[in-house]
DNA sequence: TGAACGCATGTAAACGTTTACGCTATCGGA
DNA sequence: TCCGATAGCGTAAACGTTTACATGCGTTCA
């Protein structure tokens, strides 16, 4: 019952200590007759290491922390999903941190890291800017720290990160909408504190822009990444003096509520107003209709940001800041199609 | 830059370490003046904790970890929200382990438990039976794990846990079709391995038979907890001999997959086939029609959960094993009418 | 004035592991 | 046969913290 240390294991098997953690550690360093001597010694005294002890002396957890705004989120389940598989086959557990209202400042994420509760962080939120005096740009290159989907802001872009180009997504799904003949298109963005939507936002007025497409005032509105925000920010695009033809949401959240919205006004889709969403969560092909989309590989993003990691933690890797873009792709489905049907 | 210990801080305030670590966790045993130089030694070196020794040194991580068999079911996340609540406020940590394929033994989740890397374990999820030589039931009234939304098998019924009563709340959904006029009632329900779905199938049957109605062959089908599954699954009773009028399913993914399924086979929901679900994620109110579903309390159930493994992580309470049974609710929507509209 | 007491602080041990270092015995080569 | 190298193992230190116990000083009361 009560624990049993490498004291006994020693005692039983009648060698030292060291030679009992060098079974464990080291088996190649030391004779195979002493090391069934030890196992044996290990089976029958049900020894298992203290892991805050070895913790403790090597200096690491082997515990990482994923700091996101909701793991709620489909999108974001599937990038934890990719960051678990990589996670166990290197070894490491996974500490999930919500920061529901930015409740985690930077200063805390740091002292995570000083503390030594975590061997490194992966951050799929925006946080608040590191105070300068706490992370010069020269100890940013080596903290442990790797950025995933969020786009990189000033205060983080010495850290490397993985993502998709969210302007170019954000630009080819606008593109598509304009390619089916809409003019009036209206987005419903984030909030004000995603950069990643912000990014989104930006590759939307890009393609206005291109077209030579005025930009409305009120045919962008914030729809506050929720589904009840986005039903209230498409009633008021559907308010609008100029109603949009087509509406590019910045995630599928707020897509689907938007759909769910505008069909209990009365109005069909995709034949009054197209809707296209963004992420291609797993709900996204059994809306009515199915939700015309950006597709990011939620899943590969999740590994690729655990290895890159992993190797900021064993050392290599200091310099090689710029980050890792994956590809996206416009899943079409049939949300959309020309205005009028 | 290298991590400051509290050796530094001593000698700066000139003082004993043992002084500095009162102050910080006994503030009250030293005089205010001493506490005012330890203050400022902490802030002029900038000094934190390493946690690893004191983890090492209390026995404990302050780390409870949650099994659950995915994260991204909305039903599971909205529980961990609770958890993480409730772990918040109680200055615990939440280590997220997935069981995708039944990939973590329960061998594995007694040794995190021995080896000290978490001081305690909520179960969202079936596990393999524990090893009855490894888990005595007397060493089960003490072990700091609680069981939450899973129904309990024999084998961890000595347990604590907090969830509703599935079978009354699947009698309830089966109940209110029944009341609505169905007589022909499909069920798609989970995997065999998922206690949870088994005992809302039970609920089901018991209502079946309570009203004199037969289950027909192939009215119960499984399917797997997933959007494909249940389409699947679906196809299976529309091309039923005897189709079912209504079904219910074990929880709203499925329901979701369902709905769209009837749907694209040209039939209506709910005229032609209602359709009941069960957890009430947030999706449900957003589906066309809207889903009828079973409400449970998620986030409760997860603050509950924790609060629960508080008390017996901190050694109150090694009796009371009697299950917690928070109250579910019927959400009535509109994917549910009268069998033929 | 002196003894007794209590409070603030220091001293040192302890937690369980890893690992640098040193010792012994064995083996190969000259 | 003797010496050097080396493989295998033991000894002991170290990691940073908490805490039981000891010490010393000041205060109070007889």
């Amino acid at each position: 019952m009560t624990s049993v240390s490498i004291k006994e294991v020693a005692k039983l098997a009648g060698v030292s200590i060291a030679t009992v953690s060098r079974c464990i550690n080291n088996p190649e360093k030391v004779t195979e007759k002493t090391r069934i001597k030890v196992q044996d010694a290990i089976l029958t005294t049900g020894y298992s290491p203290n892991t805050l002890a070895q913790n403790f002396r090597r200096g690491r957890t082997n515990i990482v922390m994923v700091v996101l705004p909701s793991i709620g989120v489909p999108f974001f389940s599937a990038v934890m999903r990719g960051i678990h598989a990589a996670a166990r086959a290197k070894g490491y557990s996974v500490l999930i941190q919500e920061t529901p209202l930015d409740s985690m400042t930077a200063d805390e994420i740091g002292a995570m890291l000083v503390s030594n509760q975590t061997d490194g962080i992966i951050l799929l939120a925006s946080i608040s800017p590191f105070g300068t005096e706490v992370l010069s740009a020269k100890s940013k290159q080596r903290l442990p720290i790797v950025i995933g989907c969020e786009t990189i802001s000033p205060e983080l872009a010495d850290f490397p990160s993985v993502h998709i180009d969210n302007i170019a997504a954000a630009r080819d799904a606008t593109n598509y909408l304009l390619a089916q003949g809409h003019q009036r298109i209206g987005m419903i963005c984030g909030t004000e504190s995603s950069l990643l939507t912000k990014d989104r936002e930006l590759g939307y007025r890009n393609a206005m822009k291109q077209a030579n497409l005025p930009v409305e005032d009120g045919w962008v509105v914030e729809g506050n990444l929720t589904i009840s925000g986005a039903r209230q920010a498409t009633r008021n695009l559907m308010n609008h003096a100029h109603r949009p033809t087509a509406i590019f949401c910045a995630n599928d959240e707020m897509a689907i509520g938007s759909l769910h919205e505008v069909k209990s006004a009365g109005l069909r889709v995709p034949e009054d107003i197209s809707i296209i969403g963004f992420d291609d969560i797993r709900y996204a092909e059994v809306t009515d209709p199915p939700l015309t989309t950006i597709g990011q590989p939620a899943e590969e993003i999740g590994e690729r940001v655990m290895y890159r990691l992993c190797r900021r933690i064993e050392g290599g890797e200091i310099n090689g800041t710029e980050p890792e873009i994956v590809p996206h792709r416009l899943v079409i489905r049939q949300s959309v199609s020309r205005p009028g049907g």
